[in-house]
RNA sequence: GCCGACUUAGCUCAGUGGUAGAGCACUCGCUUCACACGCGAUAGGCCACAAGUUCGAAUCUUGUAGUCGGCACCA
């Protein structure tokens, strides 16, 4: 068979996934066997205006590594895909596109219009990221693929917003909301962060005091602090803290507000911290939650001066109307100078609420909204966690504390938003203001008894829905809830996803199941890190520090970008190095070339289920690779069960590498390259089990080499798969069989190795050339002078030596260089070739090694209560180490007694 | 302000009570018939600092410092 020198992932890629699409081996139907556990996940639904990035492909590859291997083992597998509306996202996107298309405005074209454009964009370019997944390799079924628009899914969504209604958990309220005058719509407290600002201000200004209602100027003035001048033109009182002597007197009395033609009070409350600013609080209701808390307990006014493009309005006076907020800052704060309120301005470190989508400064404002009172749904998250200790985090710390601490704390949910691109609410109103929430239009006609309704314009945050995902995507829409794919399906058992939307979106799921399904959603949270640049910045589109996947596959390969993503540590931060998924491109070549060898070598021989079982007459080195085999497959097995997805690539990287390529195939190679068939068996057989363990994590490069392999078919399947065309996809994951583990075996060839590595160290240190053969003199008991007799050929292939003298004693001339391995003594007669100061200095570099553990094991040793208090099983095992120590030590100074 | 994580070899990171590990980089040697994306052999660390618990601490506890993150507040 050709096959070439280098691993070229592109082919393999290309074809394999297409073919296994084509032949439906990502869908659960794909198992024969009705009684199969089943095993599901759902990707967290990307935004469908999304591209993909390393935090998608991180989570994508991990979700894809477990559903592999479970597949392999036999489950009745379900990885869902599907994407998120994305309201915000997707309508600004198409906003602006209409701008520059057409340059018209949604409002321009109408909501009808414009929501066409939305579902003819989103066929048209959006699920780009959906494509991309593709090339991650995902075994994911695209036959399910689901949308969070789709019909099931907005009538789930329906049902439950009707049914939370009908409860009393939904409530139309006015309340200060967080409102992005760019969006001109609330978002929800989540989607807001806390930004810095980079030149914030203290403004304070001198209100004028009247000495009561009606009354004249006292010639007091009381001065307030604020970082938002402009807002004073909506001032209905002061407040000060009932218990501050400064302004006890004051309280009662007015102020004339400045700018305006207004009085307003001076009260007393306990919101106000004496300490901070002049211990004098400007109060606005209907622009601050506290103000608009401390207003509702005095019964104050509540004056909106801002419209909703954070313009000021009418009520802000002729001199301000129109003018943009910092606009109106500007003047006020000129106005206060000319009229000399002005105090002082100070520098002040301020952060201000951000719209996390557009940047823009949240402007707090009083609005008639939707909200959800989660009380109940939160209370059902709390005790599962409380009962069950469900989802379970992976890791654990910290984010069942935040989780939890979060639940505890949490607030009513803003749902409503002012876009077009959504889930229309299921309000309607009549006339007169009425409102009636139905699953349809005719329902609510029912309710109101007439035709002449109007369905509130608002829609749904997107997360409204995402919270529904795994259970809306598996069929449930609140009329369907026993669907075929919820009966298996549901809970799923994994949910892998960052740590940014364990609030959006992983509370909200657990809530929402447990509510309508009365289950959880998943049992188990897997919370990956964040990839950073490689100086451990966040990647961001602004600093144009992001590593595009799909580059990092161009030039490496999908597999091995997955084995360097899931070769980072579960749950951790870790900067991207260009140079770590080199190593796996190389890890790739390597099992490429590896397969390659045994291929050109395997006339007559073919992979047999067989080899992998000890038979009579197997050699040392076949049972030793049997036995790292089954090894490996057991801590494979509980690695992947606790998501320890870096611990399992190294298992599989040591395993392939190390035993495999460095040891086993060279120790192996005459019989091979001799064409001995039962050997070429031996390894086709191995290398095929490795393969499959490989597979979940790369699964292009052992589907190419596995099918190239003499010998495969569909017999090599999962019994669940048998009428299946062959691939490495569908066979049986290798599993430890504890018979298979042999001990004696690994110590055995412990001592071969350790042998052959000790010659080699003495030729690379007394820099003899490898072109040199030399004999081997070797001491040890009889039992080791066996195993090394029964593995002579390979010893000296391996360490280049001519002969081997093994006996009991040593008996060589002077002219010798020694050395010791915990099982043996080994001597090379190098007359001529010896330097004499050398191979002192290295005995002696040796001996001062050995001797600084034994001082510390005789010192440890020497302790009584360390001999009476540790176990006695880990005080003999330094015995025994101190023994064996000593013994070398005892070797190496009388061979550099020797030399002296 | 509250909560949390991290600090181990030059770099990126594993390691959770009992002799410090990997990959990459470095040094030396190798045109060894699968692979130079390779082979072989080295070198490199008071495990941030301090105290405590323990026979024994990189690992547990407390404190300190630095880095990063989440939440809250911010007149």
């Amino acid at each position: 068979m050709e096959i070439s020198k280098a691993y070229d992932p592109k082919e393999a890629e290309e074809k394999n996934y297409q073919r296994w699409e084509a032949l439906g081996f990502f869908a659960p139907e794909i198992n024969e066997n009705p009684h199969a556990e089943p095993f599901s996940i759902v990707i967290p639904p990307p935004n469908v205006t999304g591209s993909l990035h390393m935090g998608h492909a991180l989570q994508h590859t991990l979700m894809d590594v477990l559903t592999r291997w479970k597949r392999m083992l036999g489950y009745r597998t379900l990885f869902l895909i599907g994407s998120d509306h994305a309201g915000i996202s997707t309508q600004l996107m198409v906003t602006r596109q209409l701008k520059k298309e057409e340059h018209k405005s949604p409002k321009d074209i109408g909501r009808e219009a414009f929501t066409a454009k939305v579902w003819e964009w989103k066929n048209k370019y959006g699920g780009e990221i959906t494509r991309q997944i593709r090339r991650e390799g995902l075994s994911v079924d695209w036959t399910r693929e689901r949308f969070t628009m789709d019909e099931n899914l907005s009538k789930a969504v329906r049902n439950v917003f009707v049914r939370l209604y009908e409860e009393g958990w939904i409530y139309r309220g006015t309340r200060i909301v967080n409102w992005c005058p760019k969006d001109k719509t609330v978002l929800s407290d989540l989607e807001v962060k806390e930004e810095k600002a980079k030149d914030g201000k203290l403004y304070f200004l001198k209100y004028p005091v009247l000495s009561g209602p009606g009354a004249a100027a006292t010639g007091l003035s009381l001065t307030v602090a604020t970082t938002r001048p402009e807002t004073m033109l909506g001032d209905t009182a002061v407040a000060v803290n009932p218990s501050d002597d400064r302004y006890k007197d004051l309280v009662g009395k007015t102020i004339a507000l400045p700018l305006t033609s207004r009085e307003i009070p001076i009260v007393a409350d306990d919101y106000v911290e004496s300490e901070f600013g002049t211990g004098a609080v400007k109060i606005t209701p209907a622009h601050d939650a506290n103000d608009w808390e401390l207003g509702e307990r005095h019964n104050l006014e509540k004056l909106v001066v801002m419209n909703d493009d954070a313009t000021m309005n009418a009520a802000a006076g002729p001199d301000f109307e129109g003018l943009d907020r910092y606009a109106a800052r500007e003047k006020v704060i000129e106005k206060f100078d000319e009229l000399g309120l002005l105090e002082k301005i100070e520098d002040y470190d301020v952060t201000l609420p951000h719209c996390e989508r557009c940047k823009t400064v949240i402007e707090p404002l009083l609005s008639e909204q939707w909200f959800v009172n989660m009380s109940e749904m939160r209370d059902l998250a709390l005790k599962l966690m409380r009962e069950e200790n469900t989802p379970r985090f992976f890791p654990e710390v910290p984010h069942k504390k935040v989780y939890t601490t979060w639940l505890e704390n949490l607030k009513d949910w803003t749902i409503s938003r002012q876009l077009w691109w959504g889930h229309q609410i299921p309000a309607w109103y009549d006339t007169e203001g009425n409102v009636y929430v139905a699953r349809t239009e005719q329902e609510a006609q029912k309710q109101a008894g007439t035709h002449e309704l109007k369905q509130d314009p608002d829609v749904l945050d997107t997360w409204f829905s995402s919270a529904l995902w795994p259970f809306s995507t598996l069929g449930w829409n609140g009329e369907m809830t026993d669907s075929d794919d919820l009966k298996v399906f549901y809970p799923t058992d994994v949910l892998v996803t960052g740590r940014d939307i364990l609030f959006l979106w992983v509370s909200r799921m657990v809530m929402t199941g447990m509510k309508f399904i009365g289950q959880k959603p998943f049992d188990d949270v897997v919370i990956t890190g964040t990839v950073l640049d490689k100086n451990g910045q966040r990647m961001s589109k602004t600093k144009g520090n992001g590593i595009d996947p799909l580059d990092v596959f161009a030039k490496y390969g999908v597999d091995a970008t997955r084995m360097t993503l899931a070769g980072s540590s579960t749950g951790v931060d870790f900067a991207w190095r260009d140079e770590k998924v080199e190593s796996f491109r190389n890890f790739a070549n390597k099992i490429w070339n590896a397969t390659r060898f045994c291929l050109m070598n395997s006339e007559g021989a073919s992979v047999s289920f067989e080899a992998g079982l000890p038979a009579a007459g197997l050699s040392l080195p076949d049972r030793w690779i049997v036995s790292r085999l089954n090894k490996t497959a057991k801590a494979l097995d509980h690695a992947l069960a606790t998501y320890q997805f870096h611990e399992a690539v190294q298992l599989l990287y040591h395993f392939f590498w190390d035993d495999f390529c460095d040891w086993y195939i060279e120790l192996v190679k005459d019989e091979i390259t001799a064409g001995d068939v039962a050997a070429s068996t031996r390894i086709l057989s191995i290398l095929e089990q490795a393969l499959r363990m490989l597979h979940p994590f790369m699964p292009y490069l052992t589907e190419e080499l596995w099918q190239m392999l003499p010998g495969v078919s569909s017999g090599l399947h999962n019994s669940a798969y048998s009428s299946a065309d062959q691939t490495i996809m569908l066979t049986d994951f290798p599993v430890c069989s504890d018979a298979l583990l042999d001990d004696a075996a690994e110590t055995e060839m412990g001592a071969v190795i350790e042998l052959i590595t000790k010659v080699r160290n003495i030729r690379a240190e007394m820099n003899i050339s490898t072109a040199i053969k030399f004999t081997v003199h070797i001491a040890a008991n009889a039992d080791t002078q066996n195993i090394f007799r029964s593995n002579e050929a390979q010893i000296l292939k391996l360490a280049r030596a001519e002969k081997l003298v093994i006996t009991g004693d040593l008996d060589v001339p002077r002219t010798s260089a020694k050395g010791v391995t915990a099982a043996a003594a080994i001597a090379i007669p190098l007359e001529g070739l010896i330097d004499f100061d050398k191979e002192r200095e290295r005995l002696q570099n040796q001996i001062e090694k050995l001797d600084i553990e034994l001082q510390r094991l005789n010192g440890q040793l020497s302790n009584e209560n360390f001999v009476a208090k540790a176990p006695a099983e880990k005080v003999k095992e330094l015995r025994d180490r101190q023994g064996e120590i000593g013994q070398q030590v005892t070797v190496l100074k009388q061979n550099f007694d020797v030399l002296k």
